[in-house]
DNA sequence: AAATTTGGTTTATTTTATAAACTACTTTAT
DNA sequence: ATAAAGTAGTTTATAAAATAAACCAAATTT
């Protein structure tokens, strides 16, 4: 693009651009906890956090708390730098 | 969305997202004028003027500039309203 | 007059997003 | 003890979107 900068696709989307900002502004963040914040379907959110992690935006473990699953998030560095990347790429779409 | 307003599907996109930036800030922009400005195919062009424009988002003229067709695109009120509104939604993914 | 360019549109392909179905296990009620 | 319902997800299938490639009609250039 000429005048407006690539906007990471990976980030642009609604639901992982959810994700992340939750992300950024919290040490970590369990599964269900993201899923009720952003409202998403527990299988979109399981795909979606997937693709962010593959991408290495966040990093994902999974344990046992207790007898039931727990998969707790958090945000990468290279998550970080990508979400602010995105920011700052989004800016050239509203200068005006 | 529980603590994220909805995007726009139409305007969550980064090609449509631009076009309907630029004539944000202009009164009127032909086909090839977007097509440099954005970086876009005409084919993609073409099918997403479309949709900006079965949305009311924008109109679209098309008439003969001499011998050569001239397609020029303007938002409308309707556009303008849904691009502010846009705006106002992405900044629940950025408040800290 | 053949080849290229201009200004597009249409169709086909790939990618994404989303929903629906399923798994594995746990808790609650009967 | 067992059936029903709930939890915490994953996998698979479907729908929608983005994009590229092919095409069209006319004009211009070589």
């Amino acid at each position: 693009m000429a005048d407006f900068k690539e906007l990471d696709p990976l980030l642009h989307s609604q639901l992982r651009l959810a994700i992340m900002s939750l992300l950024m502004s919290v040490e970590s963040a369990e599964f269900v906890y993201i899923k009720e914040k952003t409202g998403a379907t527990a299988g979109n959110l399981s795909v979606q956090l997937d693709k962010l992690a593959t991408a290495g935006y966040i990093g994902v473990t999974k344990e046992f708390k207790g007898k039931k699953p727990l998969t707790t998030c958090s945000i990468t560095k290279r998550g970080i730098e990508a979400f602010e990347k995105y920011v700052e790429s989004l800016k050239t779409y509203f200068k005006n």
